[in-house]
Parts: C-alpha cells; structure tokens; sequence
DNA sequence: TACAAGTTTGAAACGATTACAAAATTATAA
DNA sequence: TTATAATTTTGTAATCGTTTCAAACTTGTA
C-alpha cells in the first residue's frame, strides 16, 4: 500500500483518489502550502477536482490529526503533512514558510489554570529571511 | 499624560482621538478582541468611528510594535495590549483566547539557516477549555 | 442488480479584510 | 489669524478566502 494511503487508513479515513492526491501532496512539498496551491497544482493531474473538495479534504485530514493546519499567515491557512514537532518561521516579504527545529522542553506540559486538553501547539516565528534581507525588500 | 497616549507616543505614533482610544481599549480588555469586537464595544462612545478606521489604527500599532497580532485564529484576527512574552491558549468550542505563562528559555535565539531577522514569536496552544469540557460542548 | 451510504462537485452566499477617494481634522507658514 | 499643505478619518465598494448546500457521482452492501 502507498504511504499516503497507509497515512489516511492509520487515522482512520477511508482513502478515495482525492484524499491520497491530496495526502501525497503535503507529504511531497514541504513548502506548507495553501488551499489554493494545492488545488491549483492538482489540478493538471486531476482536471475535474473541485476547491471545495480540497478544503474538505484537508479540513477531515486535519480533524483526524493526519495533518497540521498553520495558523502563522493571517491570510490563509497553511498545510503541513509532516507531525513531528517543529516550528515555523514566516519571511513577512515574499510570505515564505521555513521549518525550524522545536526544542523538546519547549511546550513542556502546561495545562494551567482553565484548560482541559491541549490539543495543538504551534510556535510561531515570523521576520525577514537571508534571501529578503539582502535584496532589502 | 494619558497612560495609553504616552505608549503611542513611546513607539513614534501620533496620538489622534480614535488611536488612544483604540490603544487604550486594548489596555483595559486582556480578552484578545478582533477588530469587530473593538469596533463595537468603541461605536457606544464614538458613534462616528468607522470600521476602516480600527483596521488602519491596528496595522500602525501592530508595524510599530505597540500591539501584538495574534494569529492563532484562522477565522480572525485577534489583538493584545500586552506585549511582554507570554503565550496563549484557544479553546475550540468557545473560541476564547487565554494567555499562559512563556517559559523564558523557550524560544532562546534560534537563527537558523535562511532566516535573516526574527520579529515575531507565537506560542498557540489549541484544545478545550475547562469550562466546556464541562458542559462537553 | 438494486439500494443505501458516502463522496465529490460547482454555484452561490458569507464574512473578514483591503482599496480608494472624498470629507474632516490637524499642523505649518505667512 | 488665515491660507495651505499634510495627515487622518470615513463610508462605500471591491476582493478574496472560506463555507453552505443540493445535485451528481461513486462506492459499499444486501
């Protein structure tokens, strides 16, 4: 069985041709793409995939923890197949989104006062990449 | 002068009426309002105040470092006052957003390959409040 | 083979944000 | 002060990411 295929069945979501393109994709490109990338690139392969499938595509695959939803642009979600912990670095100028390593004792259990479940953690870095910075934009 | 016109002042803005008192909203409510949020609650006193007027208020305060911009919401924008590091926690059922405590040796000068000049650090948690866990909502 | 359940699709609606130009306010110079 | 320029605010319209929804299609099951 494919890797993406596996993936999906692992978290427990049954694997049409769309939710594999799609699961293949993020494992592919790390380069946290959006909604639009992703249809937009699928689309010469899948001619008839919908927008709509893609946004309820990635919203199942999220809710099944098979991906993470980036909340770091405040313009529109980004997708990361990769589950291990690590954070994210976004260049404010050409919107770049770079892995960084997480250092484990980060987010070290912190349930404090009001919170019941932790379900999802995010660090998030945003600035100026090298390339940006030299070309001073 | 004013607590909140001296901040402004302090990170080069030009205090006008509507900015001390956005500014100074931000200083009394530590509940992360939206822009919408703000406009309201500030529509009760200043009935003249446009929507435009919080989104461009905002963006000066934010690019001037006087607020911070939370991303942790993908639906919006949500904004804080305080900016001495901490981190925050949003429940999914609820949509509240809490700030918790920042491990100071957490985010310790990454720099890592391609990042020029880091501005911006986030710690979003995610998960369930103890409230609606509750009330499993 | 037939029916039910699950999935995909595309169009329309929604809602947060941005663009823009006119009106109002504030600062500056004579 | 008065005139003029610069800045700020305002409201409307446009934009665009996302959601809703019902019909069409596909897959699973009896």
């Amino acid at each position: 069985m494919e890797k993406a295929t596996q993936h999906l069945v692992n978290h427990g979501i049954r694997p049409s041709v769309q939710r594999v393109a799609i699961m293949e994709y993020l494992m592919k490109h790390h380069t946290h793409p959006t909604v639009d990338t992703i249809y937009h690139d699928l689309l010469a392969t899948m001619p008839t995939l919908s927008r709509t499938t893609v946004y309820n595509t990635l919203e199942l695959l999220h809710s099944h923890n098979a991906v993470q939803a980036l909340t770091i642009d405040s313009r529109n979600v980004h997708y990361d197949g990769m589950m291990s912990p690590h954070a994210h670095f976004m260049c404010r100028c050409c919107g770049r989104i770079i892995d960084l390593p997480m250092h484990s004792d980060l987010p070290a259990n912190p349930l404090p006062e009001h919170v019941s479940r932790v379900e999802q953690i995010q660090l998030n870095y945003s600035g100026v990449c090298d390339e940006c910075n030299k070309n001073n934009c």
